[in-house]
DNA sequence: GGGAGTATTAGTAGACAGTT
DNA sequence: AACTGTCTACTAATACTCCC
């Protein structure tokens, strides 16, 4: 990805975060990264994994999640913030995102006692997906939060997810055929703040039995990830190791 | 009963992908 | 860049549950 198109791609995101609440079209967005909009969507799809439309959408339901634990503004006036005109279009969006209704999540403080599952189709072949989350030398992150999403923006419902203690090995059995994400995340802590480590790898394709190997690096997150939507499991969980699909 | 929130559905706009 | 067909996400309406 060359500068000018970096630029160009985070000028837009900023621009997404800065007017979250507006109606902001694939236009608007093009014209702050000053493409086309033809052009600016094929970029913006290489740089981030998924479109512009999907990356707005996903940011809307981040936002809403921090509103809905830091505050008690209502589901509805919480909707409008974040741009849409619609309270049952936003439960209904939030809820496939993130698992659970808005109210729920909140109740929760955003940390489920289940996993959201997808459903199961007769006759799937499976496979398994195994890796080693690693992350850059002299780091020590945590527990780390590893899924298989259906796309690149870590949504559910999942395909399979684990919790780890540290970074290292996983292992999925019995993954659907198909072609799947696996993002990986935690939080790391020094001495001064939290910051949120993200990797991803994708997409793999699983047609047989035969096992794919999907190594996973850990670095900060930067603004081109698509952020995490469903909430994470709770740890106690552990080790759920795979979701009935 | 009334307010708040959720679930569902039909119709529609426009985003997207593919092609020329 | 323009065109076209498909698909996704939206709105709006309605009905429902839950709780005070």
């Amino acid at each position: 990805m060359d500068d000018i198109v970096r630029r160009a791609v985070e000028r837009a995101i900023g621009t997404m975060q800065e007017q979250l609440g507006e109606r902001l079209t694939i236009d608007d967005l093009a014209r702050s990264a000053m493409f086309s909009k033809f052009h600016f969507s094929r970029v913006f799809q290489q740089a981030t994994g998924v479109s512009p439309g999907r990356f707005l959408s996903a940011l809307r339901v981040t936002e809403s999640k921090r509103l809905l634990l830091s505050t008690s503004i209502t589901v509805a006036d919480i909707s409008h913030r974040v741009g849409y005109n619609s309270v049952g279009t936003f439960s209904t969006r939030f809820s496939r995102s993130v698992g659970a209704p808005p109210i729920a999540y909140r109740q929760l403080r955003g940390v489920l006692p289940w996993v959201p599952a997808g459903q199961a189709h007769r006759g799937t072949r499976f496979g398994p997906v195994r890796g080693r989350v690693r992350v850059p030398p002299g780091t020590n992150p945590g527990t780390v939060f590893v899924g298989l999403f259906p796309s690149r923006i870590p949504e559910g419902p999942l395909a399979a997810c684990v919790i780890l203690d540290e970074p290292g090995p996983y292992l999925f059995q019995n993954v659907p055929q198909g072609t799947w994400h696996v993002v990986a995340q935690c939080l790391f802590r020094d001495e001064r703040n939290d910051m949120i480590y993200t990797g991803h790898h994708g997409p793999i394709t699983i047609q047989s039995d035969v096992a794919r190997i999907a190594d996973v690096q850990l670095r900060p997150t930067r603004i081109f990830d698509p952020p995490v939507l469903l909430a994470l499991p709770n740890p106690g969980l552990n080790p759920p190791v795979r979701v009935a699909v």
